[in-house]
DNA sequence: GAATTTCGACAATGTCATTGTCTTTATAGT
DNA sequence: ACTATAAAGACAATGACATTGTCGAAATTC
């Protein structure tokens, strides 16, 4: 227990009530059942970054180029994640017979698994949370959060976060 | 230009419409927003980390442990993190009499400065959105929020996504 | 066919976190 | 009071995820 553990509870309104804090924390809630659903599903190594990339593959495969452009990374960064996907399970490398620049990435069938499980993961909260907020305010949860969420791409966050140069 | 642009309109729904994805990028756009905003108003090296931090540093202060709890976080790195402000010009760094093991972190003027800009950037913005998208409708996406947000601490994204052990 | 662009790789670096170990200081139990 | 325990914070090593710059091979453009 904290030293102070009043001072949170003054502090909270301040702290803890702005949008930005809702969100992420609201974010990093459903994120993190997500991850204790699929490590008792048996995907205890998932990452949250391989979520991301996982639904940027689609079933044709994608080029390292256009995985980054999807990530919004560097397509060094997209080329480590495939590589830690690769060696996880979850991707594999072929060469494009058309291009023999490129490397086209695919999923495997354990990535099907995995991605298969969150979506059923998801049904399921969603409807929780119709059933918690009601229909009609999920409705305009969501319209809202469309609404709030700009044009960026699903950026991996960590990068973003401890990036020095803004663009 | 992607490759293979029409792709990512293909999978828009699959990929952009899911509601951690909104959250996330509700979240950015947001935080994005305000860093321009600050970035404009002279506070250019701010970065979103030291923003969390900052709320979690009162007016009387706090101690290192203390900054570690409320960021979610573990000593070590809420350590860091004050050093790191500190050189900044955001905090200081202050023995405490009654506790001769503790150092207290305290805000600087520009740490208030840049808290003012903060929460002048974000009234504006409230404002926006409760004329964009209705007060009544506002409210609820709050509500919402609450509800789903959990009692997670507001933890430092980049570490908890970078996590290797879950807890 | 030559100039340019694109693809993906390598190397170096930066930011933010973790774990484990350690010293110093404070607190609790007998 | 005296010992045992715990808490505060520092150091060192490591890990995850990103960036920039450079470079060779393959494709495209003029």
């Amino acid at each position: 227990m904290s030293r102070k553990g009043w001072i949170i509870v003054l502090m909270a309104h301040r702290f803890d009530d702005e949008l930005p804090l809702l969100l992420i924390r609201s974010f990093r809630t459903i994120v993190d059942e997500l991850h204790d659903h699929l490590s008792n599903a048996g995907f205890g190594e998932m990452r949250a970054l391989h979520g991301f990339a996982l639904k940027a593959i689609d079933d044709e495969g994608v080029s390292i180029s256009e995985l980054a452009w999807r990530l919004g990374v560097t397509k060094q960064a997209a080329a480590t994640t495939a590589s830690v996907m690769e060696s996880l399970g979850l991707a594999e490398r072929h060469a494009d017979p058309r291009d023999l620049r490129v490397s086209v990435i695919t999923r495997t069938e354990r990535a099907n698994a995995v991605l298969g499980e969150s979506e059923r993961f998801y049904r399921r909260k969603e409807a929780q949370w119709r059933k918690k907020l009601g229909d009609e305010r999920y409705e305009v949860l969501r319209e809202c959060l469309q609404q709030m969420a700009g044009t960026e791409p699903a950026t991996s966050i960590p990068g973003w976060l401890g990036r020095s140069t803004r663009t």
